[in-house]
DNA sequence: CTTCATATTGTCCTTTGGGGCAGTGACACG
DNA sequence: CGTGTCACTGCCCCAAAGGACAATATGAAG
């Protein structure tokens, strides 16, 4: 699994010392003295990644690197890597979704493992969101009243009920419904509701 | 929110005293001096409670106990509370779903604090799997025949195709079709679908 | 052998879902 | 004012679902 490793410490020689083991190791590899260099950096959530983090640098600390990095919705599995861990700090990141957190000096197998495992899981969760974004983007083109139909079609209402509900007709019910199902890709009743479901927009039912 | 704390560790005194102070705070305690005296407890999962467990204690260890619960299908929540925290085993207990990992000594607020959390999400945990469990149980009394027309339901298909995937008749399923509705207790295909997906039934779809 | 659960199937009828064809009305944009 | 989108609706027809009533067949249990 190929990608690219951000590695963020404000030890220059580290930086070099991990820089040289990680291209050997086949990645990509692009290095930061600060936390704010890296979020200057600007990138691309998408491209396959992650980050290795040191705790204690100057400016922002890595676990606030990380919290700033969650709240922006970023989903880079981040890799904790640090000289001294004490234990509520590691709690913390890990508790946060920190895919690892290691301690200097590392052994090439932990490290590479741990990088192993935050790409797949980042590719994992990539996929799935790849996924959930298609429904997301159809739904999205619904007009309002295709979206009424919509939420009370996925909870079992029959057309009946829904043109009573919405102060319409069955005819008109039945004309949305076609553009519902037409603007979602889909060809069942059941696929509608699996998405419904998966988008999360059925939690507490009405059935 | 009141709860049955299990505190598992080898030293007596310890356990004389955190006993002392969790009674105090409201909590009912039982003290375990090994893992395997927990074990043989044999506890009902459902009820109230977390664990309080060291890290080091004589025969098995605290994160092999946990290991062990989290086979068994257990779902107490554990607090680990050790002398000697290393960060590879703090990383692992987490990850493992701990609740919390404290080193002795520790302050009444961090550990009441990672009890009330741990007894709140055990909760949120319990009536979660409440609801699927009524579900599942009704899923259980259909038969095999009935089982193979709800898999085939949940996924789009018609009951034509149905019949013909069995090598039965549009009329058989119908029936069949009419006592997974019975037998689930539902009422509408919309809520039969939501069912399934919430089971996890519908990972892979073939819509 | 009787009883029960399960699976099967047919006929007939009603309710729902789905859609073609056609037309009306509101509202925004240029 | 013409054009386009959106919402609404009637008539008619077909497909699918749901269910009443009735019946056959098989295998396990007692």
């Amino acid at each position: 699994m190929p990608g690219l490793v951000h590695v963020v410490d404000d030890d220059a020689s580290f930086r070099t010392a991990i820089e040289r083991r990680l291209k050997l190791a086949g990645y990509d590899v692009v290095t930061y003295a600060s936390a704010q260099d890296f979020l200057n950096a600007a990138l691309d959530d998408e491209q396959p990644g992650c980050i290795l983090l040191d705790v204690r640098i100057p400016g922002l600390s890595g676990p606030e690197l990380q919290n700033r990095l969650i709240a922006s919705g970023s989903t880079l599995p981040i890799i904790f890597l640090t000289g001294h861990a004490d234990t509520p700090t590691t709690v913390q990141a890990i508790k946060a979704g920190a895919e690892d957190f290691l301690t200097k000096p590392v052994s090439s197998e932990l490290l590479l493992d741990a990088i192993a495992r935050a790409l797949a899981r980042q590719d994992a969760a990539r996929s799935h969101r790849g996924r959930l974004e298609a429904f997301r983007a159809h739904l999205a083109t619904l007009t309002q009243r295709e979206r009424q139909v919509f939420d009370l079609i996925v909870r079992g209402r029959i057309n009946k009920q829904i043109a009573y509900e919405l102060g319409t007709t069955e005819r008109t019910v039945k004309a949305h419904r076609h553009q519902v199902m037409e603007k979602m890709q889909v060809h069942s009743l059941a696929e509608l509701v699996s998405i419904a479901e998966r988008l999360g927009m059925l939690d507490s039912n009405g059935g």
